[in-house]
DNA sequence: GAAAAAAAGACCTAGTAGGTCTATATTTTT
DNA sequence: AAAAATATAGACCTACTAGGTCTTTTTTTC
């Protein structure tokens, strides 16, 4: 059975990258896995079609975060630090990636734009980062490997 | 009186880049013109602190997409093409850019992931970008131009 | 001490965001 | 008719980074 993985497309701007999805496969990979069970990083490669080695930068992020503990030496690997129930999309992709920001502007205000003061669409960007940023706060690890939850909330959202 | 403009931190990720922006900018500022106006790219520029010659790519996407008239020639310049309130954020975005889309897998599918059929996170990205694109489609330029009905809409987005 | 694993980090490469400039066609003004 | 001002079209450049691969070292288990 052979795995696709297409050659990425570089989007690049205003999305999410593959770092985040591999993260969150990991994490979710963790937590379907029995109670404290150590999984190594060539075991999450493979049963999650991440390219090998590349994990490893993300893995050692996710460690030093507190999401994931790691266990070094022979039958050594990794394991979640918290339920997953507790660990949420919003954290996992600032751990992993940066600081949630749609626009420069956001963070470095003057410094960014000499505007700022009186600039009319940053407070349309904020509303868009608040918005974004509490929906993937609301959403853990736990639901997506529970794949449960999920609907509810979904449909909840809808109305 | 100096103008700032940083050196772009290359964020790119996650970001809306400098196209948007200085899109934005352009149609807020020919929103703001006295009907049927015409405004020359430089002055444009100049007044919207965009870098020279840059915007004549962006104005160009512009007017292929509809929402800009160009006027060649002496005394030429750009207007409006449609009235402010019509004009959106997402379809800014779409006509500068490119098809809003937060990851791959939601546009390519199977090309992308030969997971994508059991994949448990598609849906909350998915969820996410329906949202974003929402609330961007919801806000146009004549509301960033006038900065009116932004504040209600905010505060009825608020509960 | 051998094997298996994480940790740390060097290295590579293609693609792109952002920016600058030039040549050409078109229109208005003089 | 000439000159001036403009969009149009596209070439070109450059720094950066996303994504990926590999190697060396340390730690742990068997």
């Amino acid at each position: 059975m052979k795995r696709l993985r297409k050659k990425a497309e570089r989007s690049s701007l205003m999305n999410v990258g593959r770092r985040v999805d591999y993260a969150v496969r990991a994490l979710s990979y963790l937590a379907g896995q029995p109670r404290e069970k150590i999984v190594s990083r060539v075991d999450i490669e493979e049963k999650q079609d991440i390219p090998s080695y590349y994990l490893s930068k993300i893995m050692k992020d996710l460690v030093a975060g507190g999401l994931v503990r790691s266990h070094i030496g022979s039958k050594g690997g990794f394991s979640l630090a918290r339920p997953a129930e507790t660990i949420n999309l919003k954290e996992v992709y600032e751990t992993v990636e940066r600081p949630f920001v749609l626009m420069e502007c956001l963070e470095s205000g003057q410094d960014y734009c000499s505007y700022c003061s009186v600039c009319t669409q940053i407070s349309v960007w904020d509303r868009a980062q608040t918005l974004l940023a509490g929906y993937l706060a609301s959403v853990s690890i736990g639901d997506i490997a529970v794949r449960h939850g999920l609907k509810e909330r979904l449909s909840a959202l809808h109305n």
